[in-house]
DNA sequence: CAGAAACTTGAACGATCGTTTCACTTTCCA
DNA sequence: TGGAAAGTGAAACGATCGTTCAAGTTTCTG
């Protein structure tokens, strides 16, 4: 625990920082993020990042990476449903509700663009392709099948950022079903 | 056709331009595409972009429209082998191809985000999802397994550019076989 | 060959960028 | 309580950005 009142606020404003990054990356995707637009969207002098972050960079992999560690922690949860077909449901409806507000899946898709050229940003990646793979292994045993979930997962919901008419929980699920064989 | 060596020349230009422009974006993402980078990539005074395209919006999204169209009509050359078998492991050959070398891998997801606010790019990403699709229905009947194959195809792409071992022909050849129920 | 059309290119514009500096307030601790 | 530590924020820096402008050259057309 931290218990320096200064420390405090200085961590209260990385969060509100990140956050308000998160807001600029779903409205105008990562080129939109810059010191000055996020200290206006969070309300904050324009050298506030300068001064909590190392660079923007770092703010960037900051933020990225608590958006997937959010989704990383929802996916965990859903998934340690003791009734395998609840589950399922559950991360049906889930998808759905991700693409239906689709700031945190752009920023999901920034985060793997920017990690094939940043390393220090791959194991935000790893931890979400580890936990769909935990997900998958439920219900699977063929290596190559599991991996297809991962790939299917990510691929179904940028294809969805795209649609017209994106899939429904129902849809979502009965992809889910075929993926994990549980007709 | 076009015979006017004046227009001629500057259609010869913006081709420059545009590939000049994919490089870059190979190189350093969509963030490091600008006048004069492309510019010295291609070798160009930095008001050339300037004067061929209208704004850089535009020579982006003719460079990225560029790269999915030669990467649909690879697509669409391999889906027409005569022998199904034969068409499954080409595309295999191919997605390990693309893994590869992954600069037009990063312009295809690059794409895809800003075809997420910008209508104008959605008709390229339209048309690669549907060569996919019409690929998948020659080995599939049911619409939800083709759509399965769509997302999984884009994501399991993805997934590759990040993964440390990425898959060979084989696999992804295994993955195909999966997805269209030919085992 | 003369004028129009298309292309070329360096210079320059105002805007925005990331970052540093420095004077300041707040908070902690001995 | 007084000095150290942490955070705050206005101002300013040089760099880069997209774009415009104007003075050229090349190419076509009548």
């Amino acid at each position: 625990m931290e218990s320096d009142g200064r420390r405090l606020k200085g961590e209260q404003r990385k969060r509100e920082l990140i956050a308000a990054t998160l807001k600029v990356v779903a409205d105008q995707g990562v080129a939109g993020v810059s010191h000055r637009v996020v200290a206006k969207e969070a309300g904050l002098p324009a050298t506030a990042a300068a001064y909590h972050f190392d660079g923007i960079d770092d703010l960037l992999a900051a933020a990225l990476t608590e958006a997937m560690n959010i989704a990383i922690a929802e996916i965990r949860e859903i998934a340690a449903d003791p009734d395998p077909d609840a589950a399922i449901r559950r991360m049906a409806e889930s998808m759905a509700d991700v693409v239906r507000d689709s700031g945190r899946l752009v920023a999901e898709f920034e985060l793997y663009l920017l990690a094939a050229r940043k390393p220090a940003l791959l194991p935000a990646v790893r931890g979400w392709m580890d936990v769909i793979s935990e997900f998958a292994r439920r219900y699977l045993d063929d290596p190559l099948r599991v991996l297809l979930v991962v790939g299917a997962f990510d691929g179904l919901m940028l294809q969805a950022l795209l649609m017209e008419n994106p899939p429904q929980a129902s849809e979502f699920e009965g992809l889910l079903r075929v993926l994990l064989q549980r007709n």
